[in-house]
DNA sequence: CGCAGATGTGGTATCGGTTCCATATTTCAG
DNA sequence: CTGAAATATGGAACCGATACCACATCTGCG
């Protein structure tokens, strides 16, 4: 491939000449950039990124590591951030930790080690404290870690949301099922359903996975054959399609024998018969702020804000007895 | 970040010395080494990539291009591909075409001007042309490429399996949904199945759609409605949990109405209470081969076969009348 | 007209490594 | 004991860009 020394060489000028017109900086004579330019044209001259970035000691690219792709949450975020990293004159590149701190290390000494001007993370969890080391800028994202910058959803408001609805659908008793306990996200959305079920007088029993996904589905079996509870909850989306196959297992009709909000499961709307009504995060701000905050501290400029907290929604579809969907009965449909 | 200099310094030995340290290349004396080795951890010194890509011109990288990432198909590939070049002593990024030309060629662009050693593609089919021109090592995943080296299940022997298996189930009518014709994969895999249902003397409708993921229901439905058909084949996992979704509303039950194959949905079989008998892929060794044969393409080593088939397997479930569940049946299970 | 500042261009050090070549020392076979 | 080969190390060019500095020319104002 081509390099600037033979751009230089075929148009006659000399390399610094070639790299100003290329970069705009410095004065070059607009006939001279056009002749330069068209020697680009001729040779196929692509600049090497690798001898930029040693150069320049930037690479004009951000990584993103995330802790797992198959969640579709994830790879959704990624999706978000491509396109606003390249808006913002950054490329990406991506690498998943598989939610194993050795991993989310190596993946950090690999972008440190290619110049990457900032990351954005999903931790793995397992790797707080490392993470307050790393001397590339970072940006937090999903899972805030006190120290470091971060977006995250407002688990706890989304966790009351979810406890408000609950109660305007009467629910007598609910069952919480949340992640382990060090786990913030579900921490933070138990917190606020359980606040809300308390100032609502409504009781409640947890559930706490020990497992980011997985579950047992006995244990629930065997919790909602008590017919104790008349209200679901599932903190995430996987744990939310188990519940959800649990409960088809057991006969129970939702909403009428048990109303249920799972949190983030749009796939599950699209293959099940039922859409559940569900807590939901809004991805596409998320992965925006993050590149945002990002590009401003690799940029120098004043954070706002350290931790950027963004709203969750609440959809109420057919799992909940929401009004419009009485409305809807009673209108026959 | 500490560089070569300063460990040559520090250690008192020259910058060519500790390269050879490093990688055991030429001639070092053992008490040396340990000296330099010594001071790389006091000054925690890490080579930069950067540097190392651009004077080998490599990269000891490779790059991997999925066309979309929420395929769970492509997912759990990168899992695998990424393990597997990592035991090769490479390391691998990641970049998503989301089956955009455009993008595709531009992450090819980028990991040119990285000196990646090679790529392994899923193409997004619309750009096979400049595919061909691309001068690093590049090895095709999934939808081959004449002229390129290439790693795909062998769709039409899984057709024909499927075919075989509705015989087998007493079909006598089948609905086949397949993609848009210029796609290779569900092409052999209809050729596959329809060959044998000729063979067989199963008559079959084949129902095109217009795109990889989106599908009409209501065409769908209106197919299922005549009666006429006792089988079904979705050429992969969204339409086959699409088709799924349809039979439900439908009040079609499986297998006792209408037979049901699907192709790569292991995550219905979570998310569902059926779990339906599917025509699935060797993901593992499809990653598998796709990195040693790039693996051997960059260090110029001969390729035993241009194009590599794997075979695919039937997971006989829920949803076809397969022996095993007949007994199961009779055993009251 | 003269000189300061703007404009245009090239030379060269630099980024952080690798690698070829030269040189010095050691080893060992004849 | 000697000289060739093996071992050990350093110097410097190079990979492909950027950027600082020097120099030359041009412009315009007092």
């Amino acid at each position: 491939m081509a390099n600037i020394r033979d751009v230089a060489k075929h148009s006659g000028f000399s390399c610094s000449t070639v790299s100003r017109a290329i970069n705009n900086t410095g004065y070059v004579d607009e006939n001279t950039r056009r002749i330069i330019m068209q020697t680009i044209e001729e040779l196929d001259y692509k600049p090497s990124y690798t001898a930029q970035a040693l150069s320049r000691k930037s690479s004009k690219t951000i990584g993103v590591i995330v802790s797992e792709i198959k969640n579709p949450f994830f790879s959704d975020l990624i999706d978000v951030i491509y396109e606003r990293a390249q808006e913002a004159g950054y490329r990406v590149i991506i690498s998943i930790s598989s939610n194993m701190p050795e991993k989310e290390c190596a993946a950090i000494d690999f972008m440190q080690r290619i110049y990457i001007d900032g990351i954005i993370i999903a931790p793995c969890g397992k790797n707080d404290g490392f993470l307050t080391t790393v001397n590339t800028p970072l940006v937090v994202v999903d899972r805030p870690v006190e120290q470091l910058p971060s977006v995250a959803s407002d688990n706890y408001a989304g966790g009351r949301m979810v406890g408000e609805e609950f109660s305007r659908c009467n629910v007598k008793s609910v069952l919480c099922i949340l992640g382990p306990s060090h786990f913030k996200t579900s921490f933070l959305r138990g917190k606020g359903l359980v606040d809300m079920l308390l100032a609502k007088g409504i009781p409640y029993t947890v559930l706490e996975s020990n497992d980011e996904m997985s579950f047992s589905s006995e244990d629930l079996a065997n919790h909602l054959r008590t017919g104790l509870y008349d209200g679901l909850f599932a903190w995430n989306g996987t744990i939310g399609a188990n519940a959800l196959k649990c409960m088809n297992t057991l006969g129970l009709r939702m909403p009428d024998d048990i109303q249920f909000i799972t949190t983030d499961g749009s796939m599950l709307s699209d293959l099940l018969m039922v859409s559940p009504t569900m807590l939901i995060q809004d991805i596409k701000h998320l992965g925006e702020s993050a590149v945002d905050m990002l590009v401003d501290i690799v940029q120098n400029k004043p954070l706002e804000q350290k931790h950027v907290l963004h709203p969750m929604y609440l959809r109420k579809q057919d799992t909940t007895q929401h009004s419009e969907r009485r409305k809807k009965c009673e209108d026959g449909i």
